[in-house]
DNA sequence: ACAAATTTTTAGATTTGCCTAAATTTTATT
DNA sequence: AATAAAATTTAGGCAAATCTAAAAATTTGT
């Protein structure tokens, strides 16, 4: 496979979100930022190859052929994505277009050892969950920090208030977004939180918590 | 610059033995796996663009632009082959194809931060020296163990005798193509050398060390 | 020095991925 | 249901990198 052949064949994969649906020409254009014309040709080629599900007017979706080969990309871009923050400090967003091209290196050897040599991650630096060599994953959700279950990890992806006062509370307490929390307890009383960031154990008001969005598997 | 240019600039490199020398057209076209048509073709593409000196059938010699990105690319390609070998357990002979990729990803960052993750090494798997950021590096030479002075390491990249006794008598050593030698000390007498190898002291005699051979930088 | 052998270049095609412009099909609006 | 708008495909071309076949230049051998 070209490497323009596997970037359709992961942004088809993003579009139809995981599997079934059916994805536009146009919004293929859009995504590889190309014409729909050439849209066009590559899906002739892919649906020739059997990558593709294809009618003429119809939309497309991954073939199972197709989906596995997503599924492998997917996780190869992850696993860089780990290896850049991890080893070599790499921030949260710096570190999609390298992974975009990291991605198309040809190497089972490679990415088996790379995997070990990260510890076999289960989520990249943006909360996304690395599909197995065999393809399986846990789906990820985004949930407020305060709806998160207690012994649930997850990664800091956003936050709801975004006024100074509170992004000054995050800086000073050290949490960025790209951190991993673990949600130790949970205090009834005053839905309190005693959370786990960076091997420190620190506790944050419910108030802190439903402003923090973090990202969570299974 | 794209991949295929970076080859053809990398193999006219070391064609020309690290600098002047004339380049052959059919050289390169064998090195290239493709035709002598081709390579005309692109060379006349590098000509046009600065970074090849060209006079037809005249054959070709890197520019000094030429040169520095030909260095660039070696120095990529010699770092990730120390990434494979050190951190991804790759033994000596697995490296080549997969470097021969990863040199093309583009991202001045990355491979600053692959160097430093990597202890910034001066030479590679195969004792090659690896050029600095700025261009510059040591020449290597090839060495009889008996013949490397005191103080110096290498790597051993072959031997001169190769009946089954003697590499028999390398294996039982844990002496293996790749290895990473230091020369502790010689004895006078009887030209018995005491070598470091992989953190371990032992002692070799002469008639050893006149049959291994080293890489050593300067 | 001159013919033969070798090397190198040119000419003309092919493949991949992309483009613009025009035609066709589907979807939305009245 | 007819027409307008939007989405999609086709037609025809282009640039990069390759190929084969043929022509031109250089080198070799006597
Ligand atoms: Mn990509
Ligand atoms: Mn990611
Ligand atoms: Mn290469
Ligand atoms: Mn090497």
């Amino acid at each position: 496979m070209t490497l323009s052949e596997e970037d359709y064949i992961k942004i088809i994969y993003h579009l139809g979100k995981g599997e079934q649906g059916k994805v536009s020409t146009n919004a293929i254009a859009e995504k590889m930022e190309t014409k729909p014309s050439s849209v066009s040709d590559m899906i002739k080629k892919l649906s020739e190859k059997g990558l593709v599900n294809y009618k003429k007017y119809q939309g497309v979706t991954l073939s199972e052929y197709g989906l596995k080969v997503a599924l492998s990309i997917v996780r190869k871009h992850r696993l860089w994505e780990v290896f850049l923050v991890e080893k070599l400090e790499f921030s949260w967003d710096e570190v999609h277009e390298v992974a975009e091209q990291l991605e198309h290196i040809k190497s089972e050897k490679l990415i088996d050892m790379l995997d070990k040599h990260l510890g076999f991650p289960q989520i990249d630096p943006h909360g996304d969950p690395i599909p197995s060599k065999s393809g399986e994953f846990k789906k990820s959700i985004k949930r407020l920090l305060n709806e998160v279950p207690i012994g649930k990890e997850g990664i800091c992806v956003g936050v709801k208030d975004s006024s100074p006062p509170f992004l000054k509370f995050l800086d000073k307490n050290k949490i960025a977004l790209g951190d991993s929390i673990f949600v130790v307890d949970k205090e009834e009383f005053d839905g309190s939180l005693h959370i786990k960031i960076r091997d420190i154990d620190i506790r944050i008001s419910d108030q802190i918590a439903s402003n923090l969005y973090l990202r969570i598997i299974e």
